[in-house]
DNA sequence: TCCCTTGTCATACCGACGGTATGATCGCCA
DNA sequence: TGGCGATCATACCGTCGGTATGACAAGGGA
């Protein structure tokens, strides 16, 4: 499952606060609390970490290491089509995100605890980065501009992103994730088809 | 400019927490510092609103109040075709968001301080709502199905929010303004002419 | 005119929390 | 063995969100 390494203290602090910031927000779960949950006190954390941020910012990490893990698997391997590759990779996404940890740490609190540009550099590595490489076989086969892969990627993942909260406070969230995910997939793939077709209009 | 109405305490407390939280940040400002920016002490805050976040829900109302002044203006009436109507409706929405008030409540704290759904039912009448009058045309047209308008409204409005921080966090915002709103474009436009060519294809 | 009510706000105060300073304990190594 | 660095507990401080209570003005009825 982890590591078998010696699960030292600052790994049970991680572990704990990663939990509690899911379950109560990072906002209502003080520092003592993610401390004695993991049987010590505030010393050990303020040894440890900087500040609370700095212990969000490594349970961020923590949990974006179990998507990127979760999401690279299953996808960069097997790309037999760019729609195939990004439809996939976003079902992936939209898996890793069921976690409520990840919800949560990653794409509710993450933004205004660590701002906005530290959040995009923690989710440029994995999310937006799996649907640039997508787009960069786009870009490859003419179908796109390679200048506008980055922001386009972006803007892509800021869909993904409502996606899997849209699926987050569904109260059937089973319905809601096939509607999400057929709604994705009507996104992409009308997207694909429509630069084929005007790249095939530019040079028929 | 305003409604000329006597202005009172209330809405000086509103102005200022909208300024300060749009500095700092909702965790960085005190409930004193909003009343003493007003002229005013904490008991008057505590007498006009329940508590913080309900100031700051108060705050937000203001903002995307004026966002939906602005949008709506120039969107609602012009619709020649549902590309002009969307493209100029989510240029009209990175015009919005351009506002550090915007940016910073209703982007980056909204999510966490109010929650996800309540966030959601503040972005709903407005942007969401946009975007999900010009997909119903869409859908009008046969080229959608009706059901996954209001999910794919959502996951395009995904893509607008996570295009305007961009434009906030860039080097240069003016030339990130011209790369997002032309990702936008060919996002929205690739899509709309897949679309329609698979409604082509389903009948000839 | 007087009093009582209502709305509005200031003041004083409490408990909790983030953060710091300091001391205790343990392992390790010369 | 003695000192040293790593690790953590304890005690403490300032600040902040929130509450309780009182002051004060405006109005209205007798």
């Amino acid at each position: 499952m982890m590591s078998t390494a010696p699960l030292t203290n600052r790994d049970r602090l991680v572990f704990q606060a990663r939990r509690l910031f899911a379950e109560n927000g990072y906002a209502a779960v003080s520092v003592d609390e993610v401390a004695a949950a993991a049987g010590l006190t505030k010393g050990a954390v303020y040894y440890q970490f900087k500040d609370k941020t700095d212990l969000f910012r490594a349970a961020c990490d923590a949990v974006m290491m179990d998507v990127a893990r979760y999401v690279d698997l299953s996808t960069m391997a097997e790309s037999p089509h760019p729609l195939q590759e990004i439809v996939v990779g976003g079902g992936k996404m939209f898996d890793a995100y069921e976690a409520a940890d990840a919800r949560r740490l990653l794409l509710i609190d993450g933004p205004a605890v660590l701002g906005f540009e530290q959040w995009i550099a923690l989710q440029e590595p994995v999310c937006i980065g799996l649907i640039a490489h997508a787009m960069g076989h786009l870009a490859e086969a003419g179908l796109l501009d390679d200048a506008i892969v980055p922001t386009l990627s972006h803007l892509v993942f800021g869909a993904f992103v409502q996606g899997a909260l849209r699926i987050a406070i569904a109260a059937d969230p089973q319905a809601a994730s096939l509607e999400v995910r057929a709604a994705t997939l009507t996104l992409i793939r009308g997207f694909l088809a429509g630069v084929t077709q005007e790249a095939q209009d530019r040079q028929p």
